[in-house]
DNA sequence: CATGAATGAGGCTTCATTCAT
DNA sequence: GATGAATGAAGCCTCATTCAT
């Protein structure tokens, strides 16, 4: 192996260190956005070489939305797919389901991932970073498979790529807010409701 | 009157004086999250003024949310009370859609009021601040009537309150992303997928 | 004495310590430019005073050049001031010679006033402390004098202002680089010259 | 051509390529001083080299200063060269002139510069430098030549070397404040005055 | 010789909170 | 109660310089 490889492997390790103590130290409980300080030093790492890696704070935190949105998403796509037996919409409540169940045993990403899930990975990524382009893919695959599943009546394929979005948006919002401002409404209680906002919505 | 009471009355003109000095900062276009410095200038208040009536810079934000929250809501109720020609389901998507006509003009208070937008009235309060009983008011009007007008077959009674929240979630969470992330879905695209949406739910 | 002015005048002199916290610095010799941190530690005050007192770094510097340019100028002129039987060229050549005198012996001062010397004082200044207005009065007194003095053929009133102005620039240029760059021409072999280009200027 | 001078020959390329990058990025309009950064990535050389060539970022900066203010001068005193029908006074107005009009169109160039203009290129540089054998004997060009031109009755030709360097710390403080400071007065406002000040040092 | 990743000190500024008056 | 001057921790970012490869 040639030192050139040698040496882009060892940034891309610590690129990954960098990363993986941001989503540690986000991923706290009760955390508050942590400083670049904190990051470096449990990163082990200068302050500096931070900025040799993310042109700024902001740009980690995009990216880190990016990576946590797509792994719940996946996660919760390949958990549906061993499912054959059930019909289309009930994949759908599955799906969402599990990204509930995710949430609930980690609240903090849910704090952290916030208002980003269904949009962090749309946005325009510049990066041309490997963990990004397997973000994108995964995503694709849920839709068309989403699309494909449906034929709906009452939503062109076009629309069909808004409602999985609008579902996201409702699941997760319904999901924050009773798990993080313990509403009135515990998550339990409301789930049946929200299921059967999810039908209400795909069986028209 | 007593004397007590005038002071009380004083007390309670001051404590006004930074709360809307507060909501009009929070309101401002463009805005960051205004310094405790800022509230109380525009209050013409001192600054440890600020920490005879809050106990911490938090508590006045935690104020603030329910009481914007509420102000939006009730708002919007008002605005499609005076359309009487609507069916039921028609002034829902009314309503949603004063909601979202009015986040467009105001991005900082979409982004202040976040992920407490439903759930924010809900949460316990200091029920000895005018402000905040008639704030509670306002939300009972919606809902009973919301409830009242609605004969569904699909949700009880009570599920229809919580039926109120999820819609609710959903469209700020919609509104949220395409505004705020301007993403790549503009919340004109979206909006007839998402009435769709709502009709889906309601209509069952 | 009222409360308020006894206020008004810690503040005055806490603005006083920092200020001269920071020419002790700023005039050391050797010195860099220093920082806020060490401005402020000097000054026995917090880091954070700093900003109650100068909207920033920048703020405080430009103070600093006119305090020193006018001092510099108006001792000057007092000492010149003295000498009765001197010629108007010869006044203006004595004038000269002090500010160099001056510079020689402070070197750091120098340093930092720089370019500024001349033009600094002209400078709209937005304060209204009362070290400006003295300043700007001191200056005044100077063009009035030299030029009321001056029944120059070859220059109108006007044009006399600006003659001060380049003859300053002129001294400060030599001055400085003879000095700060220990020139081949040391200040003592230029002096001669530069008087003689003086006399060339004002005796048209 | 032996082994060894073609090595000799591409260090000293190298060596060009960082100063000639460096002196492209200081003249840059508007630029702040470049990082070694900058420099190295427009010279394209790893930011190690420019430390195989320069001890530290300043002496680059030393040098740089000393080519520049030759390289401005040599220009001037070959574009007067071409007006042979001028007097000497003349001659040395338009030369100024010529560095005033330099200046004008790049205040950044002035701003490095700064006050080392004149004194510059008299002091000591390592002169196995070609770059700077080159500057000094521009310099020496002028000062013979000027001179030669004047049989002044005032200065003797020693003072006359010193006389170019008032002349030229008078014009080059002027123009620095005049345009960088954003004076009371406009450089061609006070540009009448200068020529004649200069004329009155040089017409005695 | 050349490279460029890594370093970490140091810079400026903001701001919630305290406390003497 | 009210004031606002003072505090200083904390934050983000830059950059000259070093050193292992």
């Amino acid at each position: 192996m040639s030192a050139v490889k040698k040496i882009e492997e060892k940034k891309e390790l610590k690129r990954k260190r960098i990363v993986e103590a941001a989503l540690e130290l986000y991923l706290m409980p009760n955390s508050v956005e942590p400083s670049v300080d904190r990051i470096t030093k449990k990163a082990r790492v200068a302050k500096g070489t931070f900025y040799l890696y993310f042109p700024d704070k902001s740009k980690l935190e995009e990216q880190l939305v990016v990576i946590l949105a797509n792994k719940l998403i996946t996660d919760a796509v390949n958990k549906v797919d061993t499912m054959d037996d059930l019909e289309p919409v009930d994949r759908v409540i599955k799906f969402t389901d599990t990204i509930i169940d995710y949430f609930y045993e980690r609240r903090a990403l849910l704090n952290f991932v916030q208002k980003k899930l269904s949009w962090g990975f749309y946005r325009q990524i510049s990066s041309d970073d490997v963990i990004f382009r397997e973000a994108k893919a995964g995503i694709d695959l849920l839709c068309s498979r989403f699309i494909d599943e449906f034929g709906s009546k009452t939503f062109s394929k076009q629309e069909l790529v808004q409602v999985i979005l609008i579902i996201i948006e409702m699941v997760n919002g319904v999901t924050y807010n009773s798990i993080m401002n313990n509403g009135p409404v515990g998550i339990d209680e409301i789930k049946p409701t929200l299921n059967k906002c999810i039908r209400g919505i795909l069986n028209q």
